[in-house]
DNA sequence: GCATTGTACATAACAGTGTTATGTATAGCA
DNA sequence: TGCTATACATAACACTGTTATGTACAATGC
């Protein structure tokens, strides 16, 4: 059983960043590895290409949100690992409070939608939540 | 007291298509107001311009999501109103669908890093701040 | 021995989209 | 008259994912 959502463009350009970045929050990792927990995270819904991920490691690098290095696994394998700086720990977390500002806004206007059942024009009709 | 948070280009693109279909789904509107929404649903943390709301709802017409007309309000202004169609409601269920998988991703992570202090690593001491 | 798949990283051409700046036009107010 | 708010539109630019391609090596199967 395999249901890979396909997730617009978009939507992976905004949430790469906090995504990479908590992964290497959690701990060293490298590309190919990231791929997998991306995968493995999200339940199988989500599938990055490798096309797109690396342009994003290099540039979270030039930035300086990470650290990197390469090393040599068992297998034989050169592998370039990431390490979260200090300074990437911060925008982490300013990623996160962008994402969940938006995130609060977006399921408040869908909470409003749902309560008000569209009969001819009932405007704003159900008292809107506010998030904070 | 304003405080406006600067959302990042990205997350905005995310998220634009979704809370313009919301927004529309709520009751037929034009440009200027929908601008004046965002603001509102927001709490006054989003503040989008205008140069980049109408090319999004432009792109919505023409990906038939929503329908134009014009109208004179009392004031004697012409405006420009959109309505939501059919194919605009689905596109919105499809939008809230991938935005929900991703953020139940990320709140996943989230929630993962505030519970593991990984030892060893002196950088991550701080504990993240808790939102949701 | 050889082909295929998986691992592992990298880059280029292309298309889509927000930013910033600019332009047009009118109503309301001082 | 001048300023602000309303109201819409477009162009140049930069950024970023997609898709395709390339290199390299280990493991597996035949």
């Amino acid at each position: 059983m395999r249901e890979i959502m396909e997730i617009n463009k978009d939507l992976i350009a905004a949430s790469s960043t906090p995504m990479v970045l908590a992964i290497l929050a959690e701990e060293d990792s490298y590309g190919y590895a990231i791929l997998q927990r991306v995968r493995e995270l999200s339940g199988g819904r989500m599938e990055w290409t490798d096309g797109m991920l690396y342009p994003v490691l290099h540039r979270l690098e030039r930035l300086g949100h990470v650290e990197a290095r390469w090393e040599v696994a068992e297998s034989g394998r050169r592998r370039r690992y990431y390490r979260i700086t200090s300074r990437g720990r911060a925008q982490l977390a300013e990623e996160r409070r962008q994402w969940q500002a938006v995130d609060a806004t977006l399921r408040g206007i869908w909470r409003a939608l749902s309560l008000s059942v569209p009969a001819g024009h009932p405007a704003s009709a159900a008292p809107l939540p506010q998030g904070a």
